[in-house]
Formats: C-alpha cells, structure tokens, sequence
DNA sequence: AATTATTACGTAATCATTTACCTAATTATT
DNA sequence: AATAATTAGGTAAATGATTACGTAATAATT
C-alpha cells in the first residue's frame, strides 16, 4: 500500500494528503471523546473563529474558514444543539443571522482550549521533528497555488509536451496524401484552388522535388497534422510554400517549427534568397512569418491570384 | 480565511491537508475532463494498480490502495461500465471476484500515461521548487505515525501536561476537610480508621503541625486531590504519613510528587532520620516508596494496628 | 463428520460535504 | 416608484466515503 503511493509519487499526493487529513481528525475525534469532551473535530475551526471575533454572519464564517455557507450552517447547529454558540436575527438586515460564543461556550473555553493546546503540542512536535517541516510545506504550497492553480498548471504543462511532441520529418511518398489534403484545406476554406495548387498538390515529385524543391511534414500523435514546401526558383531562389497545419493541432506551434525548420534547410543547402507569397487576409499566418523574420517587400507578380504580399527572409 | 488557519498552525493541519488535497482531487477531474477522457481521478490509483497488477481481487486491492473494500466496489464498478476494468469470478474460491485491466483499458493507457505525466511533472515542479518539499514531509509523518499514532501522541502529551500541572501546596486551616476526606477514604477502603487516625485528621493542627509536623497537600484543576504529612517524632526523626491521592487522579504520579516533595522538606528541616509504616497489603504504595529511596527496616511497634511494614530512607 | 472460525465481498445505513436551487431582503438602476 | 441585480441564508439532492452487518464459501478444530 504505502509503496504502491510513494512509487507513484507527486500523482497520488491527493489521496495521500486525504489519508493524513483523515487519521488528523479520527485522532483529534477519538481524543475529545476520551477527554469526555462533548466536542467534534470538524466544529473546532467554526467554534475558533468564534472565540476570536463574535458575532459574525454565516456567510462571513464560510469565507473565514473556507467552506460552503451550508457546512457552516451545518456545524453551526451542531454547536448550537450543544450551546456553545447561540444565534440571533440581525436587526439591521432580517437575512442575517448573527453567530457568536454562548456562555456555556466561553465556560467550557478554559477545558477546550487544554486539550487544544495538547493537540497542538503533540503535533508540533511530531512535525518539527522532520527535516522536511509539513507545515511549512504546505504554506509554501498554498502561496504556489495562489499564484496559479493547479488546474493551470496541468494546463500549461501539457501544452508544452504538445508542442514538444510534434515532430519534423521529410517527405516520402506515402504522405502524398496528407500534404494534398492538408493545403486543399486552408486554401478552399479560404480561397480557391487553382491550377498551380492542383499540380504541386496531386504530384509533388514532379514539381517540387524534382526540380530541387523539398517538402517537410509535421507528425504528432503518429498522424500528419503539418506541411511545408521550399520550391526551387533557380538560381539559388527558393520560395516558402505550401504552408499548412490540421485545424485541430492549431496553436501547438507547428507552423513556426516547420517555418524554422524550412529557413534552416535553405540555409543549409546555401539558398540565396528566400521568399513567401501570401495573402493579408491571413493574419495569423503573416505573424508567424514575421515572428521568424519574415519582413514583407514589394509585391512582384505571381502564379497565384490569391497573392498580395510577398516577404523575404536573410539568410 | 488563510489567516485563521495558518495562525492555527499545527491544530489546523487535518482542514488544510483536506483543501489541498481536494484542490488536487478537483484539478484532475477537470483536467481530464478537459483532455477529453472519460476518467475520474478518484479511479485512478485502482486503475494505476491494476495496470501494475492484475488480476487483483477485491481485498487485495482495497488493502493495497488502503481504502475500504465497499469503496473498492465502488470503484471498480465505475470503471467497470467504463470498459476500463473487467472482473470474473474466481474458479478455485467461489467468493472471490478477480479485477483486471480489460483490453479497452490497455488501449487507453497510453493517453492515460500521457496525461498522468503531465500531471506528475507539473506536481513535481510544483513541490519541488519549495524549500520545503511536501512529498518528503509526508512520507516522513507517514512514517512517524507508524511508529506511534497521532491519538497516542495527544494521550502521551496530555499525561505529561497532566502530571506537570499538579502542584504541591502546603498546608492552611481551609484544607482541613480534604486533609481529612482524603485520608478518611483510603483507610476506611482498605482498613478501619484508628483512634490516632481520627485525632491527626480531624484536628491536625494540634496534632501534626503545633508538634513541629508538616502537611501538604496536591492541588489539580482547583481541587485538592492528594496529601501527605511529617510527623515530628522528636530528636531529629520523622514520619512520613497520612499520604493519600483521590482515586480519580490516580496515574499522574501525585504520590511520587509529595513523596518527593516530603523528602526534600525533611532535608531542608535537617532531620536525622525519616521513617514510614504501612502496611504490605498496599503494593502499588510499597513500590512508590521504594521508588523514592525507602527501604524496609525491621518493623517496630506502631500506634496504628495495620502497620506491618516499616521503612526508612538516608537523608 | 460436525462445528466453529475466518474470509470475501456485497448491501444498507450513515456521515460530512458540496452543488444546485429557492426565497426573501436589500441595493442599484432606470 | 418600479424593476432588476445582488446578497444572505435556508433546504434538498447528490457525492463519495465509511461503518456495520449479512451471506456464502472456505479453513480449522474437535
């Protein structure tokens, strides 16, 4: 048991603080018990705040100790039932019921407060006694998840394995298929396909690889969710083209991979010049080249209609 | 709210070790959920244990995780109609059910890894950028609570708070009546009370203190709850008598402390000898006094008819 | 072989909370 | 002044676990 909850180590700590927290209050439970003290172990924090500051509202008490306004009215009861606490209609606002210490509630203070401070010395002792001091830990935690919550923190933490996951790979046949369907995507949600599109599309080998061209794909989760192409202008001119990315893996970053995986491998093959053609319409996409060093320039003609900016990079 | 709690300190540690761990509890199942995964993190140290081990039965699994066996049922039922987990009767023990990984569950597991790894790695970041880490600090309770639980601590503090705070006072005219009730109840219990008993009890003034003796007596929770004397036997002897405790502080090592008290008193006074009868019927009185020091010396003859043992101690 | 004790596990009852919803009172807005 | 929004706090239902108990199977003892 204890094994299998330290090997999985920060994954159980849930259940682990659950475990502690229990036996916590079945020990503080059977103590009071065993004092012959009429006292429940969950009541003591409502019961506390009222000694500290009387009266104060029902939902003033849930906010202080961090419950839901019907456990304080729950524990509230049970206090009452006991008469340690009493309650009593606000007059300045007849929702509000005021919660303060009774009489018999201070009475019994003197008692309480000795098994208390037992409880407390016991387990000051056994916390200081660590080297890794469980209060101070969890203090420490609690000020982490105030910063942000553990809930982000997943988040974020999965976002970045996501974006570590994608992975850049050359073209082979078989992606043939991906890399049509892929562009076919964005540019009919977008635009129209045109005749250019059709042919580097539906046989690539022929006019991108074979005329010195290449073609990168992005793979996460063993699917092709990503391409680019750089096509040979002669010359040592290469163009960025053929840039796409599944919808659904959008924001994982993989344009920017494939964009600076594309700029490395015209640098490496000793390109002169390279350049993109896009539309201004494509916003996101135009940051993206930007954000890798993209800068626009003067628009010269190009085989595509939907063209109206053209950007360069140095190499 | 945090206020309250972290001023509590180590009295509030069963509440705060039950927020955090429901602030973990609760960023799981919003974490899967989020993931797309039909999965609750409350199943997952069952599932977890399964994929380590299977098939497991019912107990095993319950004693394992250690939870209840009704919780195990609970459990395994969820995940059961998920597919995750199958379960089929035993062949050679007709009442037991084995749990196992079911062939759905096994495809699942890899995004299921995904996701703990991601959760694992950002608990981890979490606590471990703490100086305090909340992980060794658990692990370090867990394994101080398994030498000696928390409810034995507070009962071994409390003793100790309990003995502490017994004070030795000395005599004044208002004890006279829990002079006598304390010493009336333990020699009409065991023995009769003795014509030299009624005149030291009921007129202790004349009879111990004018003679040059010493009373004194033990005070707990306001009360009077044990007592003790120095007779003054002339010449530089003194006996040590009339020791009583209420049965109800029985265990808090009164006796021992008037003993000791008496003991000292004798020295500070420069007596020569200090002797006491009682009688062998009493063992835990005889014990107590060997304890301080005493001695069996030969018995002589005594005012009182249940003496039969007579004891010293070197000053 | 018969009886007793133990084990495995299922169900029911219980407990302590939370969420969801409701009502009534108060405050803000038009 | 009328209407809408917010707030206080109550109840009911749901959740998730535990304890208590029942039943049947198995093991141990006489």
């Amino acid at each position: 048991m204890t094994d299998l909850m330290t090997q999985l180590g920060p994954l159980a700590v849930g259940s682990r603080l659950k475990r502690m927290s229990d036996a916590y209050m079945k020990a503080g439970t059977l103590f009071y018990e065993k004092a012959g003290v009429d006292f429940e172990t969950r009541s003591f924090t409502l019961f506390y705040l009222l000694t500290q500051q009387s009266p104060l509202s029902v939902m003033e008490c849930a906010e202080k100790l961090g419950i839901s306004h019907p456990a304080v009215i729950a524990l509230a009861r049970d206090l009452e039932t006991k008469g340690l606490i009493q309650s009593e209609k606000s007059d300045a606002d007849a929702r509000k019921r005021w919660l303060s210490i009774s009489e018999k509630g201070r009475q019994a203070m003197p008692n309480l407060q000795k098994l208390w401070s037992v409880m407390e010395e016991a387990s000051a002792q056994l916390i200081q006694s660590r080297r890794h001091n469980l209060l101070i830990a969890l203090e420490e935690m609690e000020n982490g998840l105030a910063e942000q919550d553990l809930f982000d923190r997943f988040q974020q933490v999965y976002k970045k394995k996501l974006i570590e996951e994608v992975e850049i790979i050359d073209y082979a046949p078989q992606y043939q298929g991906d890399f049509a369907r892929l562009n076919y995507a964005w540019i009919e949600k977008f635009f129209k396909i045109e005749d250019p599109d059709r042919k580097a599309l539906d046989a690539p080998e022929e006019h991108i690889l074979d005329p010195g061209g290449y073609i990168f794909l992005a793979r996460a989760d063993g699917q092709i969710v990503g391409a680019a192409a750089l096509i040979n202008e002669g010359d040592g001119h290469y163009e960025l083209a053929k840039m796409a990315v599944d919808e659904a893996y959008q924001g994982r970053q993989i344009g920017k991979k494939l964009c600076l995986y594309a700029i490395e491998q015209a640098r490496n093959i000793g390109a002169r010049e390279l350049f993109l053609g896009s539309n201004t319409k494509l916003v996101p996409a135009i940051q993206l080249y930007k954000s890798v060093g993209f800068y626009q320039v003067e628009n010269r003609n190009s085989p595509y209609a939907r063209a109206n900016i053209r950007m360069a990079i140095d190499l």
